[in-house]
DNA sequence: CGCCGAGTTGAACTGAATCAAGAAACGTGG
DNA sequence: CCACGTTTCTTGATTCAGTTCAACTCGGCG
């Protein structure tokens, strides 16, 4: 997949841009890879990029009480970034590391603001993604509240039914805000 | 306050406005008045409107197995709206109320989606409305995940400082994700 | 073969929920 | 302005889902 049809494929998902607007946004791309486990953002950076990914998968993550804490996964057609860092202007709590061996899209805050400057549509395109995101966070908040532990874990599998496959239970259970012996004590009844 | 100092303030906190485009916003605005406990966006309506709050407070709130559960306040100078129902194209499970007697700024998404086509600035100003509201769900679900019932209610006072004499301790309780007998205990510690 | 990280299992513990009863505050009409 | 009923809040006893800590199993890999 090259990089016009990655553009042209989250135009139609989020809002249709010019041809001119295309073009100069795939100026700005930059194609990267990275080996399974390897971390591309690290707490405390002021980071402003954002990956979409192309091929695996990225986990963002950060420490609570010296516990591992994940908080999104990524998968192929998502994106993912070093949310507070890349909004606002305070450091990263954030690390990101990829799941599997992974290709992504990476771009700077820096250059899409540069560009909506003169195209219009990019700034319509990014509240599109930044909406999106917020109606997950949404949805996420009151799973947490009011899901148990094994109905947050089927509503997981509904979501991506072949993480089980791709990523260790261990970051199953802290994104799902349970340990992992709770995890395991869920699947054990499930199955 | 007149409606142009209203659109003035939000204008200077998110993103400049021009003076064209202010001036057919405020031909958009509507000023509403509700009095305390009227409910004016009701579970399953499809309302696509926002609400800037000049005086009083208000509440979004749903029911999850027949509770009523109290998603998110507003006072003085911020925004409520049907989140669901005004970004996508959902029925909206929240209702919302007015906890005082309250004066509220209404817009509707279609006048701002109107004006966004002619003016791009205020695109920008939707963005920036949107990630802050991003932003503080991503830290509400930390909040909700590694904090203790108590933790999380000397949070809330920390925010919002006057909440206790303008809000029944119910709502309060359903906003922190716990029984009004748990946050009653809490605040015997406290106090 | 033996080690090591990932996952499982068990037992004891705990923070908050639930259920139930009572106290305090509130406002509405006489 | 007081009395009464309703709503809001507190307190107590019990229960429960999930955590913690510790030991054990399993599968892969040098």
């Amino acid at each position: 997949m090259g990089l016009t049809e990655i553009v042209e494929s989250i135009q139609i998902k989020y809002a249709s841009l010019s041809t001119d607007c295309i073009n100069e946004l795939i100026g700005q791309l930059q194609i990267r890879s990275f080996a399974k486990n390897e971390i591309f953002v690290k707490e405390g950076q002021f980071s402003k990029k954002a990956y979409f990914i192309i091929t695996g998968s990225a986990r963002a993550y950060y420490y609570k009480n010296d516990k591992d804490v994940t908080d999104w996964f990524a998968f192929e057609s998502e994106f993912i970034c070093p949310i507070v860092s890349f909004f606002s202007d305070k450091p990263s709590p954030h690390y990101i590391q990829a799941l599997e061996d992974s290709t992504l899209v990476e771009i700077s805050k820096e250059a899409i603001d540069k560009l909506a400057k003169t195209h219009c549509e990019l700034e319509s395109l990014m509240k599109a993604i930044v909406t999106e995101t917020m109606l997950k966070q949404q949805k996420r908040i009151s799973s947490i509240l009011f899901y148990s532990a094994e109905d947050k874990y089927k509503q997981l599998l509904e979501e991506y039914p072949t993480i089980l496959s791709r990523i260790p239970l261990t970051h199953i259970a802290s994104h799902l805000g349970m340990t992992l012996e709770t995890l395991s004590r869920v699947r054990k009844v499930q199955n």
